[in-house]
This record gives structure tokens, C-alpha cells and sequence, in this order.
DNA sequence: CTTTCATGTAACTTTTTAAGTGACAAGAAT
DNA sequence: ATTCTTGTCACTTAAAAAGTTACATGAAAG
């Protein structure tokens, strides 16, 4: 399938809402940023809202962080976007009659459960907050260079 | 795009190879217990095989692992099938003229890799011989329920 | 030495899922 | 009232992997 950029455009859609705070945050605006379009945005962030990380108020371009950045992490925003699907696939349609085929899903699936814990536990120690301020920072480092 | 079960499907065939190494086991016999395609199986024996981790002869159904099951982790079967391609994906085209689209890869990209380490890390630890024994303990638990 | 079975691989089709698009009702604001 | 905007629906397009068909070539047994 076409990969999936939500997680990603998530990250990017709350960023923009922070920096930009004081402007005219319309959808199409934020598309610009993203380079997608406003439907997509509008999408996102209906999705974001709907798990409690931003406020909307249909009709008008002030779409507002519920929370403090420093309180929303990375895992808040995956899970939002992304649900608890499995990370690593697990092929579910094999034979049950075969040892290997019987059991390989159960097996794997605890390995493939344990990997993933390990990665959104790193996602859960990374703020919004943190995010906002590398990039203004790589920003600041991209004037200095020119 | 569809979902790929190339990890998942490649740990099947070398268990598979493993614990049935002295039958005959044509791609066909293979397939039938991943409930897939014989082609399916030989063109994910032949990226095995070109990493290292299994040996073929052609015209003869007699796949051999190259190593023994202890040295063969899950994140050598990882690399082998899915390569250093991102776990999780970055959207790629983004406004470079904006603050946030102009950072947010860089910024994201490290959180990303971070992540995506910690998951490789935990299948660095687990070895193929950990799976087949897991599978076997879990046949023998499911006959002593019936 | 020929028949049978198997692999390895190429080319093509199907499936799946997310992005992208067009449309529009309804709310907000001047 | 007019204009802008959101929220959402329905539909199309895109991309990647699985599945399929086909076949040249190698192995092995009679």
C-alpha cells in the first residue's frame, strides 16, 4: 500500500498549531507547511481532536493545543493516529494444522509485541515541547551557517 | 499499499527448514504451510540466501540453514527481508521555506531512528533457536488441553 | 538419456490502504 | 448577506507487496 505519513503530518500539524499560534491557522494554511492539502489536514486533525489533543471550533482558523506541549509526548500523538495496530505484521492466515504454522503467530507476536514496547516507550519520553524547540533551534543553526 | 509479511513469513520458512530438515522440503510443502504461494517462498529463500542465512542448491528441495539456529537472531532475518528502510515513516516532502516544514524531518528522523533502534535492539536478543523452542513448547502445551 | 520434479526468476495482475480530489452543508465573522 | 472556513462524504489515484503464470535450467531416478 501507500505508506502511511499520518504519525508524521500529526507531529508536523500540532508543531505548526504551537509556533504559528498567534496567526490565522486555516487548514489550507497548514497545507501549505505540509505540502498536502487541506482535506488531508482537515482529516488529521478531526482524528486529533477526537483524542483530546486539539480544540477546533467549526467554521473558524484557531484551532488550539488542549494541553500544554511539555504534557502531550510523541506516544499520545502515534496512538492517536495510528490506534495499536501492530508494528511489525504478523502473517494471520497460516496453516493451524502445522506445527510451525499452528504456533509461529503466537510466538512471534510476543517478540514482535515486546519490540514495539521498547520503541513507543521512547516515543513516550519525547514531548511536543521538545520537538518545537529542536526545530527552532536547527533553525536558528541554518541562519548561522549562511 | 498492502501490508508486508515478509519479516514474519521468513521466520516461518527458516523454523520451518529447521525442524523438518530431514524431509523433503520443496517450496511447495513450504508454502502450503505458510498458506501462500511456492513463489512466494522461493523469492523470499532467495534474499535469505543472498544474506547468508540459508543455502539452496537449485533443482533440489534440500534448503539448509547456513548457521546454526542459536547464531541466527531475529534482527538478522529483519535486515535480511526489510533491509535499513524506516519503521516509521517520515512524509518526506514537506515546505522547505517554512520553519516547521523545513526541520521537522531532521528533528523527527532522530526520534524515529531512536525508536526504530530500541525495537531492533530486543530482536538482536532473540534467536532463531528461541523461536523453534518456544513453537515446540507451545504444540506440547496445546496436546496436554485436549 | 529421458522423464519427472524442483528451483530461480521474470513479467504481469490483483489486493490493499492511504493520500489526494471534488463537493457541499453548515458555522463564524465582518 | 456575503465570504471564509470547517467537517465530512464519496470517489479516484498511487504505491507496494502478494499472488499468478510461465519457463529455462538443474538434479536425480529409473
Amino acid at each position: 500500500m501507500r505508506v502511511s505519513t499520518r504519525f508524521s503530518d500529526s507531529v508536523h500539524i500540532l508543531a505548526f498549531i504551537e509556533i504559528y499560534q498567534d496567526q490565522k491557522l486555516s487548514s489550507e494554511l497548514i497545507a501549505s507547511s505540509i505540502e498536502t492539502s487541506p482535506v488531508v489536514v482537515r482529516r488529521l486533525m478531526s482524528t486529533l481532536r477526537e483524542n483530546g489533543l486539539i480544540a477546533t471550533k467549526k467554521g473558524t482558523a484557531e484551532p488550539k493545543l488542549s494541553k500544554n506541549p511539555r504534557e502531550i509526548t510523541l506516544l499520545d500523538i502515534y496512538l492517536a493516529v495510528e490506534g495499536d495496530k501492530q508494528l511489525f505484521t504478523l502473517d494471520t492466515n497460516t496453516n493451524p494444522d502445522c506445527i510451525v504454522g499452528g504456533n509461529i503467530q503466537k510466538v512471534l507476536g510476543t517478540y514482535y509485541e515486546d519490540a514495539k514496547m521498547a520503541a513507543l516507550r521512547k516515543f513516550n519520553n519525547v514531548s511536543l515541547q521538545d520537538i518545537i524547540e529542536t526545530i527552532l533551534v536547527e533553525q536558528k543553526a541554518k541562519k548561522v551557517l549562511k
